[in-house]
DNA sequence: GTCCATGTTCTTTA
DNA sequence: CTAAAGAACATGGA
């Protein structure tokens, strides 16, 4: 469910329901959504007030009026939700926050598959902490500077984390049909018009998405339960065998880093002598 | 039963 | 400081 635009819509409403509310109570269901796993989260949490709530990349972090600060990550079915103190718990809830207030209420984390978790950061950021740039605030210099750092398909790149911060499966697909790209293209050989387009791509659907609300393709919703729409604006992602909205050619799906990728095989035309970085592998 | 899924990390391979 | 492909993680829906 969740990349940058579905994360940054999670911050946005869970923001002003928070504010300036206190953790009377911390309630872990199962460690194996805890980092470090024997985090002691109720002694950490109780007693304190969110200072902030803010995105990095796909991460949701809290910062703590005691200057510690945590942050989640919704991995791929995880779910903030902000309920009343006595709604039903429903399957698959891992962590709930009792937060002061009137009415009290609860902050709950619900996850079926548990790619998802809490990780304690305490005063200092991680020191594994290796998150690329923001999407929305970097400049195509500096991401032509990072593509041309790996040989893999430009797809490919778009998914690393430490390369760029918050892209996922259905937005890097997105943003290469927008600029044109296609997604095996090998990324170090991108030309300099093309990764300005890239850049401005990401920039568009991102922020699209973010107002639209986000994608709700089986079960993402905001820590008020709303859905987002941009599911209906989709050009490719989910769309193979459906005609391009540009050029009416069938989108073409095919498999890359393990992930499904879609793309329009004409509007996202293979350059001759730029499919791969392999001259071997070149066609005669 | 099979295949697929908005993500990350560990292991294997070339 | 290889670096990229593949498997694994756990659950549910089509």
């Amino acid at each position: 469910m969740p990349e940058l635009p579905e994360v940054q819509n999670v911050v946005d409403s869970l923001r002003p329901l928070i504010a300036r509310r206190i953790i009377q109570s911390v309630v872990l269901r199962r460690t194996d959504i805890s980092s470090p796993p024997d985090a002691n989260w109720a002694g950490l949490l109780t007693g304190r007030r969110f200072r902030a709530v803010r995105r990095r990349g796909k991460r949701i972090y809290f910062d703590l009026d005691d200057g510690n600060r945590f942050f989640v990550h919704l991995g791929m079915t995880g779910r903030l939700r902000f309920l009343p103190f006595d709604a039903a718990e429903e399957c698959h809830t891992h962590l709930i926050f009792t937060l002061s207030g009137r009415p009290k209420a609860t902050l709950r984390f619900i996850d079926p598959r548990r790619f998802g978790g809490f990780f304690w950061e305490g005063a200092t950021p991680r020191s594994d902490d290796a998150l690329g740039p923001e999407p929305l605030e970097i400049t195509w210099q500096d991401l032509a500077r990072r593509l041309k750092s790996t040989a893999r398909p430009v797809k490919s790149a778009l998914l690393d984390q430490r390369l760029l911060a918050g892209l996922g499966n259905i937005y890097a697909d997105e943003a290469l049909h927008i600029a044109r790209i296609r997604p095996t293209r090998c990324s170090k050989r991108l030309q300099s018009p093309e990764v300005e387009r890239l850049a401005q791509a990401i920039r568009d659907v991102l922020n699209r998405a973010i107002n639209a609300g986000g994608s709700t393709l089986r079960d993402y919703v905001n820590a008020t339960g709303a859905e987002g729409s941009f599911q209906n604006l989709h050009m490719v992602y989910g769309r193979e065998k459906m005609p391009c909205l540009t050029c009416a050619t069938p989108i073409r799906r095919i498999v890359l880093a393990g992930r499904s990728t879609h793309f329009c095989p004409v509007c996202q035309s293979m350059r001759r002598s730029d499919s791969t970085c392999n001259r071997h592998s070149q066609r005669h």
